[in-house]
RNA sequence: GGCGGGGUAGCUCAGGUGGUUAGAGCGUCGGAUUCAUAACCCGAAGGUCACGGGUUCAACUCCCGUCCCCGCUACCA
């Protein structure tokens, strides 16, 4: 179907997903996003067709302010740092992007601010006050993340006002307990601030027609199905704008101190890094946007499917003068050896590092991580799967058969390539196939299937290597040189097959192996074609296409990981202290001996429990987020520690009178704390 | 709890408007071979297609229920 699509298309605009500028890019990213689509474009650049490949480092967002503030920097150091990062492993590692712009780039600014401007002018914000932290020593308005206090949940003092990282829990700001400012360590006010807000329910109608009638059939059913129940669950206003001196200001008069929040802006940095290209390339980048005869794809990973598919079209559609995605192929995600990767716990095989301890070797990634996408459900990366891929199936199968042929080549005929004679069966049926890839392969790839197409294109190797085997050249060739002839011309044109079918999944191969067969540079469709190597012409010596990899090199690696699971295990399980109380703090909590008399699980939630305990002073109920651990049978008769004089609260309309004090480990396990004798209920705790 | 995605050979995955022996690659075992980086080639073993019901002449494929994994979401005082 794809494929009767790209007729209606001049060109195609294909992003890859603006990586965050505050760490490395890791395999996670590689195999859900920047591999696919890199295949993806350069298959469309051999098939001769118009394509842009767009993408750029996201610098906003107050995780970067937050990040600058802790190492003592500006933001704008802390992305120079990354973009830079970023942008050169990327080139090294043969992503092959158009352009690789930046959201801290005046243009962007400039794109940015004008994309909101012609919303605002046509109506398609709605202005709301609300009333937020403000930091008065700073003058400023405090970012959630701004903002610490007491978790109300687990009493961590430094959670954060969008989440605590104790207990993991998302938080308004309003919830702290004793919120302070992270800027001046004063408590902030609530003071009024007016935002600006994208009505999304307002464009429901759109949405439902374009992805839930238009896209019913061709976006992938974990894409579709997630925009689906977004839909459905009914779509809210969002604010576009932020209290933040970091990000692009507002263009309107009198707002000082406001910024394009960083959901807003990313997107469009795929449009001002087309801009970009065009001013330099002198082309007409609009086109690429605005033309319907355009086809726009966003290869993204799972969690960006709601910005790709609902917000960013909202904007593009509020907006008024641009298309909207033809396809949004959202990938899962890879975990790393059992483990979900991490950059915050350095659980990652990181593109910079690989390249440094893997020098050369980029097909070989890529290779596997396409091999091992993620295309329809999570799946892992492990180290022993990335040897084997590399020894069994790189080496073993593609190298292999190329390095079979030209040893042959150079044995039989001193590097030329010979002239065939009559075709027998197995000749006809070799080249007849390899004239199938082309389209088979291309089919794959445009239906976003990669996995498919590259294991097509190794299915290629294969063919070429029992065609070998079973013809035998090395036996025929003292009595029949010149069928030797015939087999070595037909794998020398399947050789030459691979070096261009191989170009999107193993560039630096497809290089290597075009350059040893003295082969040019050619279209797509020219792969399956004969005589790409007529009679006469040279080849090279064979080098070796890909080395086998020791296990010494995949220990050094799992030796690396493992080292960084020690030391999470070590540093990170158990959480800072916290800073000091005063005695009086302490012995203003009133911890009693209690029994459990009764409990049940709250109907209609995961975690919580109702739990009716004998305090000694009295009976009450108590709301507790333990079910997840426990059954309420095993609860009954327990005795347990109870925080007796915490304000009561209603949780899921239960009104809760104190708390269960409970250990946590470091899997976020739940553990009673109990006296270790049956002391009466009521005793207290001092 | 709600919603979405997924649960198919040891591993990674295909598949199917329901229809004879459920496929591929890798791994394993056996054979053959030497042109090749002990690689290639041939063959074999391996699956009650998560579980329980139902519809049907026939279900792995449709329906209902249950369990497990991932994500979004509510909840954790």
């Amino acid at each position: 179907m794809s494929i009767q699509h790209n007729k209606k298309y001049k060109r195609h605009t294909v992003t890859a997903a603006l990586p965050y500028a505050n760490g490395p890019i890791h395999v996670g990213h590689l195999a859900g996003v920047y591999v696919p689509a890199d295949i993806y474009v350069r298959y469309l650049r051999l098939k001769g067709e118009d394509v842009i490949y767009i993408c750029g480092s996201d610098e906003h967002g107050v995780p970067i302010t937050i990040k600058a503030r802790q190492e003592g920097v500006s933001p704008q150091q802390i992305v120079d740092k990354y973009h830079e990062l970023i942008k050169v492993s990327f080139m090294e590692f043969g992503i092959s992007f158009d352009v690789y712009s930046r959201t801290s780039d005046p243009v962007h600014h400039e794109t940015a601010a004008g994309v909101f401007r012609t919303m605002y002018e046509k109506g398609a914000f709605v202005e709301k006050d609300s009333e937020q932290y403000y930091d008065e020593e700073n003058r400023q308005f405090l970012a959630d993340r701004y903002i610490t206090g007491i978790c109300p949940h687990c009493s961590y003092e430094k959670a954060y006002g969008d989440q605590c990282e104790n207990c993991g829990t998302s938080l308004s700001p309003t919830d702290l307990i004793n919120p302070r400012s992270m800027l001046s360590g004063n408590k902030p006010v609530l003071k009024k601030t007016r935002h600006w807000y994208l009505p999304l329910d307002e464009h429901e109608p759109m949405l439902r027609k374009w992805i839930l009638e238009s896209h019913k059939h061709d976006w992938k059913p974990n894409v579709y199905g997630q925009c689906k129940s977004w839909i459905d669950q009914g779509l809210q206003p969002r604010a576009v704008t932020r209290d933040l001196d970091w990000g692009v200001k507002l263009p309107l008069e009198n707002t000082e101190g406001k910024v394009l929040y960083v959901w807003f802006d990313a997107p469009i940095g795929y449009i001002s890094a087309t801009r970009e290209w065009g001013e330099t390339h002198g082309k007409d980048w609009e086109k690429y946007w605005k033309d319907p005869e355009s086809k726009l794809v966003h290869f993204i990973g799972k969690d960006n499917i709601v910005f790709h598919c609902i917000i960013f079209p909202v904007m593009l559609h509020a907006e008024g003068s641009y298309i909207l995605p033809e396809n949004v192929p959202a990938n899962e995600f890879l975990n790393l050896e059992g483990d979900k990767i991490s950059t915050s716990r350095n659980w990652a095989v990181w593109l910079h590092e690989y390249l440094q301890d893997f020098p050369g070797k980029q097909d070989v990634l890529r290779y596997v991580l396409c091999a091992a996408a993620p295309e329809t459900k999570d799946n892992y990366f492990t180290l022993k799967d990335f040897q084997a891929r590399n020894n069994n199936e790189l080496l073993a199968i593609f190298g292999n058969f190329v390095n079979r042929t030209l040893v042959l080549t150079h044995k039989y005929f001193d590097g030329c390539v010979p002239k065939a004679g009559q075709l027998m069966d197995a000749d006809r049926e070799a080249l007849e196939s390899l004239a199938g890839f082309p389209g088979i392969i291309g089919k794959n790839i445009e239906q976003y299937r990669f996995r498919e197409a590259l294991a097509q294109m190794m299915n290629l190797a294969r063919l070429g290597n029992r065609y070998l085997t079973e013809a035998e050249p090395w036996k025929v060739f003292k009595e029949n040189p010149a069928r030797v002839q015939t087999v070595l011309n037909t794998c020398l044109q399947l050789c030459a097959g691979m070096a261009l079918l191989a170009e999107p999944f193993l560039p630096f191969t497809a290089k290597k192996l075009q350059a040893m067969l003295n082969l040019e540079a050619r279209a797509w469709d020219q792969a399956g074609k004969q005589e790409l190597l007529g009679p006469g012409h040279r080849v090279n010596k064979a080098e070796l296409l890909f080395e086998k990899i020791e296990d010494v090199q995949i220990r050094a690696q799992v030796d690396k990981l493992l080292e960084t699971r020690k030391n999470n295990n070590q540093g990170q399980s158990a959480p800072p202290v916290k800073p000091p109380v005063s005695f009086d703090a302490f012995s203003a909590m009133d911890i009693r001996v209690a029994t459990i008399l009764e409990a049940e699980k709250v109907p209609k939630t995961k975690k919580l429990m109702k739990i009716r305990v004998d305090s000694g002073l009295d009976r009450r109920t108590v709301v507790s987020g333990i079910a997840e651990y426990f059954e309420p049978e095993a609860l009954v008769g327990k005795k347990v520690l109870l925080l007796a004089n915490l304000e009561p609260r209603k949780i899921k309309g239960i009104e809760s009178h104190g708390m269960l004090l409970m250990a946590e480990n470091n899997e976020g396990a739940l553990t009673f704390v109990i006296p270790e004798e049956r002391f009466e209920n009521g005793s207290p705790i001092s």
